[in-house]
RNA sequence: GGGCCAUUAGCUCAGCUGGCUAGAGCGCUACGUUGACAUCGUAGAGGUCGCAGGUUCAAGUCCUACAUGGCCCACCA
């Protein structure tokens, strides 16, 4: 495998001086293909289980963004992360059909191809016409979330209106049909004008407006000459208004309820009624209802048994109760109908105002609240058991500050308008008899078959398409092949994960878990070990971060402030885009993204790849494989490299396990950059040239186990390159095996900690120390020669010879002349560590007035903290009062503090 | 009107259940390239942690109020 693999790979493989993630991507990707492991594992005595990812659909007419990259490279992280650990690993992909969004596109493209309407062609050929388009173009954003690496099982990839979904559907609408949760009626519903349907309440957004706020002076019948002044912001719809509501204890307007008022212009005759939901102060205390228009007046309207009057027609034009106006767009109506009202003097003033509009998410138009029939569903029901969900801890949000926002629309949630007045979707399973009588089936109902309650012959389905998200409610389960009990279905649901953006937890989320909950039979599905309802789709809902501009804004294109993802993974390839992302990303707190941000995610992956070219190079022949004992290794670092390599290890998984993909990409990056390349790589280089063979051996024997293991911790979040590197790694290795993506995660060898750690880290310290005593004491261009001492006051001999070591390490790294003395030589530095001493000399060059005021300072501040945390350890409460621990690392500090004031100390006096 | 989130180095952000001489990346300064990497290395400068109170032996970390910015819900016409 991993000679093919290389052997394809080529020319990237030589090695050479830059790494171009352009030139194996593609082929890496097929190779994954090929190999099979997009598909689940078959269960076997070494797996652990399914673990399930259902994608969020994305649109079929969608394009990838930012927001997807991230997410699907998130869940591919989690995939890949519980392949690699043995679970059986599924992530499902698939495009959703979006309604309204898809059946735009085909209309635009429509009319500009054939200058055609869809009413042109008839529902039969524009419904092909759309599919033709899904053929064609459906595909792409699949495509695109193939060259970010997602390892989804294609061959299991479903759309939300196929063939099994449609049955779904069907299934699921007839259930809570026959249950009597479904109802059709005449409401006020969300009007699109220009798309001509209603939407949800979901799908609005209420946008802030510099409006104005019209006073009308509405003529009291009865009283010649008195009027009733109403202010509002929407004059055009005063031909609908059927009443005018004051507050009942308003004392201007008292002696008029009960009384009437006579609407300019018609000539309608309405009451003045008393509710006590008007506010004295807004206006003049006086408003007009309109029930056919708004939603508090429809409100209104219900409890005054006002008649309702609609005054719009479906695209937004005045219809005949608008009289004279009759056919003219609304905007157009306000100026007419305010000209009007001028020229009878009923215009009493206009002031400016800010208020909410209703705008439709779909195509930005203002929404009009008008009166139709629509088909809803009765959701208090259903969100009882979703609320249980959660507060039972079956479903868990992450972060957790989300449920409340779950929670918050639960507990309020309002009936859901689930007809569409389009044509692409799926069509309402319901048939009418000819006097209108309905039923729904779960199977056509043929035209003149015969009613089942009325008996009479059927004559018409209903026109309307059900809203997208009512199929995609099912996704999760919808996919395995519900509603027929399959064998997919017993395996792989419920679901682990979910992950997905904040703006569809109501929308979506909450609504599959109502799903979950009413539709899925518990002996269909997988049985948890902790006794967790089966029926709760997915036990972890991940929100993840919103992706923004550099300025803060939210990506739009109307803005046209997007990153493009592909773009982006043209440029710095697919690895640097993902670990960039992740490592912006924290705990789904906003990001704010510019193009150089992947900068940092290129340049680790060059880290990596160079450090993986070094080891690889200094691989003569096989090396012996490396014994688990660290105590046998010869060298500090060999022991210490191990002991962090397995420290990381137990962070990265335990992170993953959590889905704190942040903080696991943060390790990693340390760990490799700072302990392997920084420390381990340096002191090998000295070991595969200054000392024997047998040190040489051992280091290589730790190169190649550390860097594997480091490998396979990356390959979730940078998956190309880590499987380049190691089919690299094993075929100069000559061994063979399966590719990474398909190996195990590693496990730990060896202890974490050991007295090894401090022992290196003292040596670290010293080290930084000499050489910031050189960077000090510089003079020009050129370091003064320096020489390293190693004070010979241990007796004990094998200290002595470790020390020996030591020296030659840390006159490696910091680039010394070791020289074996027992004296400080004249004006020098030093530094310590442990019993060894290093002496610096400083050549006669160095301006020793200026390092001493930098000593100064740092022994004043120095001596100030030292200081500090004497009082704290005089604190008799502290002492009595703090853990053990904590006083014991206080004591700890300040005996570090101590000892590095006395250097400086020392330092100063030897100048 | 209700709720949520932010406010820490010039910039973008970490800092979990209170113990910090407050960290990272970028940027900046000085120095350094004859084989892992200049897409790099070494060293360094740079923060009274938005403001005011409070709790505590101890507060960037907890509580309260306020300020600024952002997001989400909500029928003020």
């Amino acid at each position: 495998m991993h000679r093919t693999l290389c052997a394809l790979l080529g020319t990237t493989m030589e090695l050479g001086k830059t790494f171009d993630p352009k030139l194996y991507e593609a082929t890496l990707y097929a190779a994954w293909q090929s190999s099979g492991g997009f598909a689940p594992r078959a269960p076997g005595p070494g797996t652990k289980g399914p673990f399930t990812i259902m994608i969020p659909p994305p649109n079929v007419t969608g394009v990838l963004h930012m927001g997807h990259a991230l997410n699907n490279t998130i869940q591919d992280i989690v995939i890949r992360h519980r392949r690699m650990d043995g679970y059986e690993a599924l992530w499902l992909p698939g495009t959703d059909h979006a309604g309204i969004a898809t059946q735009a596109v085909v209309e635009k493209k429509l009319q500009k191809e054939q200058g055609k309407k869809r009413e042109a062609l008839g529902r039969e050929a524009f419904v092909a016409e759309v599919w033709k388009w899904k053929e064609e173009h459906g595909t792409a954003i699949l495509e695109q979330l193939r060259r970010l690496g997602s390892s989804c099982d294609w061959s299991r990839t479903r759309f939300t209106l196929e063939e099994d979904m449609s049955r779904a559907v069907r299934e699921a609408f007839v259930r809570l049909w026959e249950k009597g949760l479904i109802y059709r009626g005449a409401r006020l519903v969300n009007w699109d004008c220009v798309l001509e349907t209603a939407v949800s309440d979901d799908e609005i957004e209420m946008v802030t407006r510099k409006d104005k706020l019209y006073y009308l002076r509405y003529p009291v019948e009865g009283h010649t000459g008195r009027t009733v002044t109403v202010a509002t912001t929407r004059p055009e719809t005063m031909v609908g208004d059927t009443g005018v509501a004051v507050h009942p204890t308003d004392a201007r307007y008292h002696d008029l309820i009960g009384g009437h008022l006579i609407l300019p212009l018609i000539s309608r005759r309405i009451p003045i009624v008393a509710d006590d939901t008007v506010d004295p102060k807004f206006g003049t205390g006086a408003v007009k209802i309109t029930p056919g228009h708004d939603p508090a007046d429809y409100e209104r309207g219900q409890r005054f048994n006002l008649p309702i009057v609609s005054v719009l027609t479906k695209d937004g034009k005045l219809n005949e109760e608008g009289g004279p106006f009759a056919g003219m767009p609304r905007e157009k109506a306000r100026t007419a109908i305010l000209a009007a009202l001028e020229e009878h003097g009923l215009v009493e003033k206009s002031e400016d105002l800010e208020h909410n509009v209703p705008i439709s998410d779909r195509s930005k138009s203002v929404i009009e609240p008008i009166v139709s029939e629509q088909w809803f569903v009765r959701m208090q029901p259903l969100a009882a058991p979703a609320i249980e969900a959660v507060e039972s801890g079956r479903l868990r949000f992450v972060p957790e500050r989300w449920t409340k926002v779950y929670l918050d629309w639960l507990v309020n949630v309002r009936d859901w308008c689930i007809s569409r007045q389009l044509w692409w979707g799926h069509r309402i399973p319901v048939w009418y008899d000819e006097d209108s009588v309905p039923f729904a089936s779960r199977t056509d109902l043929e035209l003149g078959s015969i009613h089942p309650i009325t008996k009479k012959p059927i004559v018409r389905q209903d026109e309307d398409v059900l809203d997208t998200w009512a199929s995609s409610y099912l996704w999760p389960f919808a996919t395995l092949g519900w509603p027929k009990p399959t064998a997919d279905l017993a395996r792989f649901y419920p679901t682990q994960f979910l992950s997905t953006a904040r703006d569809i937890i109501y929308l979506w989320v909450a609504r599959m878990v109502m799903a979950g909950y009413e539709f899925v039979d518990p002996k269909d599905v997988r049985k948890s070990a902790d006794g967790a309802d089966p029926r709760c789709p997915f036990s972890v809902v991940n929100i993840h971060a919103t992706v923004l501009d550099a300025q803060g804004r939210r990506m739009s294109k109307s803005l046209g402030n997007g990153i493009d993802p592909i773009e982006m993974i043209d440029k710095y390839g697919a690895d640097a885009v993902r670990f960039s992302l992740i490592l912006l990303t924290n705990e789904g707190q906003d990001v704010k993204l510019s193009p150089d941000r992947f900068d940092q995610g290129f340049r680790f992956g060059n880290k990596v790849w160079n450090a993986s070219k070094f080891v690889l190079a200094n691989l003569d022949g096989a090396p012996g494989e490396v014994s688990a004992d660290p105590a046998s290794f010869e060298a500090l670092e060999d022991q210490w490299i191990v002991a962090r390599r397995n420290a990381t290890l137990a962070s990265v998984s335990a992170a993953l396990d959590e889905y704190r993909f942040n903080d696991a990409a943060t390790e990693l990056y340390a760990f490799i950059w700072n302990d392997f390349c920084d420390w381990y790589l340096e002191l090998a280089k000295g070991r595969f040239t200054t000392t024997g063979t047998e040190s040489a051996r051992t280091a290589r024997g730790v190169l190649v186990s550390v860097l594997s293991d480091t490998l396979a911790m990356l390959h979730p979040f940078m998956p190309y390159i880590t499987e380049a590197l190691w089919a690299a790694l094993h075929e100069k290795l000559g061994r063979t095996g399966p590719m990474l993506m398909n190996s195990p995660w590693p496990t730990s060898r060896g202890a974490a900690a050991g007295p090894w750690m401090e022992a290196m880290e003292s040596i670290q310290a010293l080290v930084r120390a000499v050489r910031n005593v050189r960077a000090m004491t510089m003079v020009g261009e050129r370091a003064p020669l320096a020489a390293l001492v190693v004070a010979k006051r241990a007796s004990d001999r094998e200290l002595l010879t470790r020390h020996q070591k030591t020296a030659t390490t840390i006159a490696f790294l910091s680039e010394l002349r070791v020289v074996e003395s027992a004296e400080r030589p004249p004006a020098s530095a030093v530094a310590v560590a442990g019993a060894i001493e290093v002496f610096v000399p400083l050549s006669s060059d160095v301006d020793l007035s200026k390092l001493k005021d930098v000593l100064e300072r740092r022994l004043a501040k120095g001596k100030s903290a030292l200081e500090a945390v004497d009082k704290k350890l005089a604190n008799a409460a502290f002492v009595e009062k703090a853990d053990a621990q904590i006083v014991a690392a206080e004591r700890q500090r300040r005996e570090e503090i101590r000892l590095e004031n006395e250097l400086i100390a020392r330092n100063l006096a030897g100048m």
